[in-house]
DNA sequence: GTACATGCAAAAAGTTTGCCGACTC
DNA sequence: GAGTCGGCAAACTTTTTGCATGTAC
């Protein structure tokens, strides 16, 4: 479903000056693999699978880095503990009251809500964090709707 | 700018079964009267100004009942800790990444965005959680834009 | 060789919870 | 009077940080 291109280190430092250590590239490996938007603990355990003994603040710390440079996204949702993305294409979000699933949606003309939010506030408005909740169709079939 | 009526008591407990105790009024009457989102802390300082002695958990607990209640909401947003408003008509917010401040918008035609999500992901879309950021006018003014 | 990274563990920040006496209905 | 609520403090969860050692460039 989404496509990746993992090019073992040179993704990492081509576009920024971090240093290409094993564990930064593991870490936004497994970002950029999954598709379910895991938490810094998930990322964790996914990494210690390939490489044992990372410890989780270099997780915490790396997810941060990474965001800050741009290669991945940190979302907050409601109440729960943070999660990441990899696809960094503009996008928004649908989650799941029930099971906590997270899907994305690509919404058309939300670049008009911006303009009108950019207008009605004198604000300047450099990024859009949209999110909808509800439930998923898995739970729908399940709970009846 | 935001219009609030508290009719001491009579509010908290027409539309709930919560008990209507002096520190949950408190609380609910500062959540309502302030139109800057404040986090729990903030809340609870404003809360002691009239009613020394109330504790942070019950704070918390009530801020916690309250938004299950639906009289106030729960704001998340990235990396903040929670902030609370006691505005509950549907509307989106747009927050300065510089100073922090959180203003207010209504947007229209967000109905057809919720639509589109629920059409593309098949999610039944219950709740809608829009956050613009960018930078306010005071601070635009301050740092040059 | 120098700066930046890591592991580890301790600490911070934010929030929740258990207990018991107090208050609302 | 019964059941809910509040104060207090301890616990918990998530995230950050200090320090000594290790590694990339």
């Amino acid at each position: 479903m989404r496509v990746i291109t993992v090019t073992g280190g040179a993704t990492v430092t081509a576009t920024m000056k971090l240093r290409a250590t094993v564990q930064r590239q593991t870490i936004l490996e497994a970002v950029r693999e999954s598709c379910d938007h895991p938490t810094a603990e998930e990322v964790h355990r996914r990494v210690r699978l390939r490489l044992s003994n990372v410890s989780l603040g270099t997780v915490y710390r790396n997810l941060a880095l990474l965001d800050r440079a741009g290669e991945i996204r940190e979302l907050h949702l409601s109440g729960e503990p943070a999660r990441f993305d990899g696809e960094m294409a503009p996008h928004d979000h649908v989650r799941c009251t029930r099971c906590g699933r997270i899907a994305d949606v690509a919404l058309g003309s939300v670049a008009e809500l911006q303009a009108q939010a950019a207008e009605r506030t004198g604000f300047r408005v450099d990024e859009r964090r949209i999110e909808f909740i509800g439930r998923c169709p898995d739970c729908r079939r399940q709970a009846g709707n």
